[in-house]
DNA sequence: TTGAAAGCGTTACCAA
DNA sequence: TTGGTAACGCTTTCAA
């Protein structure tokens, strides 16, 4: 190989300013008199070490700036504490949160993130090859969209992977998701106490399981309330500009009471367009909520009623899946359903609590 | 070691549900009676390897699904192709387009990026330390705080960075950065022909270069011009919130005919408390102004004016300096500044074009 | 152009 | 508890 060098020889022998080359185990040992295995041992918390010898070596590689090379021992142990996110689309506010959390909760417990962002224009599996070969420990996918079942599975090729509201059935991932149809059903019974009688809904991405519970938890529940179900815009993106345009074409109807909209940036573009466009006052006119609880919702210029995701609880389960028997997740993938929370505001009339 | 098992044993003598292990370049060679080498000089681009050799090569690989482990190429080439990211926080809607266009650039040259998300709290070399062990090709810090020059020199270890929206002198780093003094001017300028003389600002976070370059750019500016500065609020952090008090404060003050933001997210809470707590119209009674042109600005709702960062230029200009010779970035550091354009919309009295 | 073999820096097995 | 050493799966040098 190129770079050998005598022992005492750090730098390249050509003039390259590039930084010393990192200190190695061996040399560590070497200078130390002692075994690179015992080093090794030094840095592995259980290993069989005498704790006197573990500490010379640590206070010695701590003078010397010396870290164990994360690569190799990646090779060795066949592990690398890395996580591949998936993630497909960051303008939805709700999910940079989510993505935050996720990955500071993983960093607490020694794991990093891998960000795969993909986009539906190109290539998915070349997108997604790196995931293989990068030997991820897990996976973890956040985008409610674009994947199939099958290329997921291709994609994480036998490791353990875990949905975040994506339900697939028959596969073996794991999912972890907000309980959808509880959240639509508190809405449509929140529009009920608040008088509301017509009732609009207002799909997201309309083949996206997210979309498809909310819709069929809110209609099922208003039926069940005997409400009226006065319009339904289907198919849509979850968007703010989707929110502003669905919430003119049922004002346009003059013959509903209440809108649920499938998240909060759709809803939020429907408050706007229905108070500066459509003229209706909101909540006084008609009711508007949505479902996430993103930190706009509670602005007050929206003050928007909506279905808080319990995303601790959900970053939390997700990491002890990871953090807990990883092969277990392959054996028998599990779906994990989190209740979340309504929270009442002011755009369905309700006073809202000191928050 | 421990998993050996005879040539043709693929499977854990234990009972581990575990996805076969992928296989290896030498077995590839193996089945296809070649060397291990020729296996992998079929999948490096220019390695001197006969057309049909390697064409029969990766034909095979691709029928069995081989793929090179990823791992052990950064163990023996010392190149990982993966970029730390360094973010501190998520929340500022700005900052999530950038990281996607970010990751989604560097995916396209084969590049991963993983994501350091540091929080203020807690022990930073801790978290950094990763940054080190993990071998990253290059370092972007996209965090405008927390981070000093010298913690950031010790994480990167010799590494190439580059800072983007913050300038750091007398190190090592190489910055990439909108010019915000140029932009501050522009709304001067701009309030300026909008007829506006006394003029306010609102500080960030007041010690972040951002926040600094735009400030002092805008004093100077409306000083040229002969305006007077009404109001300075300083040293809040980049909020809606913090947004919204120091509009009030200015408000009450009620000598101000213009508000310059240090960004576009406290514009947005200033412009909802000017209309719903002051009960002053914009732009009739006052007009305002942002930075950074994220998505928010240009919604019917707000409208707000704003000097839009040059995002793709930024992501294109960074990609590129690590496309380019890393170890140029090292031996001279780099400061590239990319100007940005007035976005001219209603809440500064402007007839917003089509857009 | 091809193959053999020496690393890359760890971990884990085996003896001592 | 320790040290020696064989993997881990590649890349690259060196001869052929």
């Amino acid at each position: 190989m190129r770079k050998q060098g005598s022992p005492s020889l750090q730098r390249e022998p050509s003039g390259e300013a590039f930084g010393r080359k990192p200190i190695t185990a061996r040399e560590l040992a070497r200078m130390l008199g002692v075994s690179q295995s015992a080093v090794s041992r030094a840095f592995t918390p259980g290993a069989s070490i005498a704790a006197d010898l573990r500490e010379r070596i640590l206070k010695y590689a701590a003078e010397v700036d010396y870290q164990p090379n994360a690569i190799a021992s990646m090779l060795s142990k066949s592990r690398t504490n890395i996580i591949g996110i998936v993630v497909s689309d960051m303008q939805n506010p709700f999910y940079p949160g989510l993505i935050e959390k996720l990955s500071r909760s993983l960093q607490r417990i020694g794991l990093q993130s891998l960000l795969f962002n993909i986009t539906k224009g190109s290539n998915l599996e070349e997108q997604l090859s790196a995931l293989r070969r990068y030997n991820v420990d897990a996976v973890i996918v956040i985008s409610a969209t674009i994947l199939s079942g099958s290329t997921l599975s291709w994609a994480t090729e036998g490791r353990p992977a875990i949905l975040i509201n994506r339900v697939i059935e028959d596969t073996n991932l794991s999912c972890v998701a907000c309980n959808n149809v509880e959240g639509a059903r508190a809405i449509a019974d929140h529009f009920h106490r608040q008088g509301a009688r017509r009732v609009a809904y207002v799909a997201g991405l309309s083949h996206t399981t997210t979309n498809r519970e909310r819709q069929s938890g809110f209609v099922t529940r208003i039926a069940e309330l005997g409400m009226t179900l006065s319009a339904q815009i289907e198919g849509r993106e979850y968007s703010y500009y989707a929110g502003r345009k669905a919430a003119l074409e049922i004002a346009a109807g003059k013959n509903t009471d209440a809108i649920f909209f499938a998240n909060d940036i759709l809803a939020i573009g429907g408050i706007d367009a229905l108070r500066e466009e459509a003229g209706c006052r909101v909540p006084d006119d008609i009711l508007v909520a949505g479902f996430d609880d993103i930190p706009m919702a509670g602005w007050p210029h929206y003050n928007l009623t909506t279905f808080r995701q319990p995303v601790d609880e959900i970053v939390r389960v997700v990491v002890e899946m990871i953090e807990g028997d990883t092969s277990a997740l392959l054996r028998a993938a599990t779906t994990i359903r989190l209740s979340g929370e309504l929270i009442e505001r002011r755009s369905t009339g309700a006073e809202p609590d000191a928050e």
